[in-house]
DNA sequence: AACACTTCGGCAACCGGTTCCCGTGCGGAG
DNA sequence: CTCCGCACGGGAACCGGTTGCCGAAGTGTT
């Protein structure tokens, strides 16, 4: 049985056929025994068991999947399973489809769409049963184009496109998308926030070709004109949905002594940065600025304070993702779901008062957010 | 070509043997230019490329692993992605492996064993590279010696387990073993509280039987010895690794009046939720209590205070792991490395002064914090 | 005793590739 | 003009499984 044993017990790789010499059987036999439905003698079949047992013998996947049989994977590609959003939805693929018997390939492009398309291309190579695309991307033409080949392509192997977190494209492009809500949210906390009587609220947004930014910012701007009010272009800035971007953003906006008296951050991962910004300004929230994010990563409960925010079902996006593209028969129409989103209050947005002051003492910038939450005319 | 057009064109799913009669050629051929080195006439590979532009193949990527080409996948498996240092590493394995140009398995078992063991019985079946298994668990005798087997089962096919910031089992497994300092990353952050005067300082654990909550322990004992103290038994209270086992913990503790005027987390999310127990019962940190963690995770900054921390190299123990187990020959000695974390010191823990109070007025909580920094006779 | 019917196991083809081995047709060297 | 070698392409075996089909027993019926 040992080959080469060099080092201890060598390595054995043991075959079907292996197994069936060892049992005195053919290989058909031992597949069968394995397989389970067809009438084995019991005798065969122990004889069978045994020499799988003592050959450790598990049966190549790949070689069943070749020959048609076995699950097929799933693969999904984000951009930083880092993120906790990513996170969440990630855990949702997986879960799902490790319930459904699927192994999950996952691969992170780190935003470079170069690598996107490699990957798809890995995806189409393996015959995996679906390809999940997660998040929120840059939106032009070229994505759109690029991304239309992409759902055809893996069509055409009998695999399938789901965009998770990301706008539909063209009609009949054979591609699922499940979305969620991002103005809605948008349009609910900003209502809440303006509601509280703000009348200049900073908003730190994501590039701004970013179909998920792009949505938040529709929203926040619906929610203003709602209102009546028209939101100062002054008060849009743009950046990533990183911390160390909400960061950058709010330093810059406390320096160049821009009035508001609440925040709204695309992404909580903005807002923490946000805060921390205000903090080191000797600023606090939601004294001296009120402050709203998005997302309700878990996080958001351990900020102080704690983050009032929008809710996304992340988690429950994955699974329902790939709980839609595997029961799926080739012929239904293409799926687009929308799933709500509700805005979760807690402490970090709170009325504005008359006297809501700039700040005391902001060390290190010159001039905090407005003195007065009455800003000039609308 | 369409066999089936009920909707638009249907699933076309071209083999090498259509490339090869489209271009007129036999299969051999088609192989042979795609795969490179045979010398073929420009003519015919023209024709073949063009026969396989027109036909969008790809090569089976399962087909070519059974014939023993093609990269070899690589799995990685662990508790739950959504926590920040299980992203981390996550990422970095993914990262270094399609670096490497290898497709990465993704599962999660949500601390479920018998997960644990399906999971990499898949992988056997793949024919995985490797199976790395990140993360700590609880460390029983059953799990030595079926953690063990599992060794010995996947190097018999060929592949091999790595244990990514998890204890080596006993010498001779066929195992690779990345790990970091939890006991001496613990050991000086625990020494950093201490030399701010501090001397009843409460630990947060994890699961007893946890090793990385182990180490962490140790070496908040050993700092502790090594000043000459012993620490208080009724100071370590155990839950897991999660926000709200901080926060329960922590709620817990005030409320049963224990004295303490330092905390030190098992791990940052830990603490996180410790902070917010904190905040809710009216005690500010590091004001009337300091506060350390473990891990470093990116948030650590964005709490307030900011988190006084130990650094983990999470993401490059994942990329070291790949890279080690990748970059072996089968008759290497097995690997163990083990690698340095260093603390970060933030705004969290403050030296304590003669007046360090309690809880001021701790609603709900019957008693806060010790009164006094002055513990009785150590 | 002959017959049909069921049970059970082996042969061989197939899944989609790769590659060894060999045969052809061409050119150049002697 | 012959011979040799090389460039090129095809047939077939193989990777490790599954499964249709068929034949050999064993059993029950008339």
């Amino acid at each position: 049985m040992t080959r080469k044993s060099s080092t201890g017990d060598s390595v054995t790789r043991s075959t079907i056929r292996d197994v069936a010499a060892r049992a005195g059987v053919s290989a058909s036999t031992v597949s069968r025994v394995l397989g389970g439905d067809y009438p084995v003698s019991a005798t065969t079949r122990t004889s069978v068991m045994r020499a799988v047992r003592e050959l450790d013998y598990v049966a190549d996947a790949r070689a069943k999947a070749i020959a048609g049989v076995g699950t097929p994977t799933l693969a999904f590609v984000l951009d930083d399973i880092t993120g906790p959003s990513f996170a969440l939805m990630a855990h949702g693929v997986e879960r799902e489809a490790t319930r459904l018997g699927h192994l999950s390939l996952v691969c992170s492009t780190d935003g470079d769409t170069a690598h996107e398309l490699e990957f798809v291309e890995m995806m189409r190579a393996q015959r995996a049963a679906a390809v999940i695309l997660v998040g929120g991307t840059a939106d032009t033409p070229e994505y759109r184009t690029r991304t239309a080949r992409i759902a055809d392509s893996l069509a055409s192997v009998g695999s399938r496109l789901v965009l998770c977190g990301r706008p539909p494209l063209a009609p009949g492009t054979p591609v699922t998308v499940i979305e969620y809500d991002n103005e809605g949210g948008a349009y609910a906390l900003c209502a809440h926030v303006l509601a509280q009587g703000h009348q200049r609220v900073l908003f730190l947004g994501g590039r701004h070709d970013h179909t998920t930014a792009q949505g938040r910012e529709r929203g926040y701007t619906a929610a203003h004109r709602a209102r009546g009010l028209e939101p100062d272009p002054a008060l849009r800035l743009h950046g990533d949905f990183t911390r160390d971007s909400g960061h950058r953003l709010m330093r810059q906006a406390l320096s160049q002594g821009l009035e508001f008296t609440a925040v709204m951050a695309a992404t909580d991962m903005v807002a923490a940065g946000a805060l921390t910004a205000l903090h080191e300004a000797g600023l606090s929230a939601p004294g001296d600025v009120s402050l709203a994010g998005y997302d309700d990563i878990p996080f958001a409960r351990d900020l102080h304070p704690a983050l009032t925010t929008v809710h996304v079902p992340y988690e429950e996006l994955g699974r329902l993702a790939v709980r839609t593209v595997l029961g799926r028969t080739p012929d239904d129409p293409d799926e687009h779901l929308l799933l709500g989103t509700h805005v979760v209050v807690r402490n970090s947005v709170a009325a504005v008062t008359a006297s809501t002051p700039g700040s005391p003492s902001a060390p290190g910038s010159s001039g905090g957010p407005g003195t007065s939450g009455r800003p000039r005319k609308p």
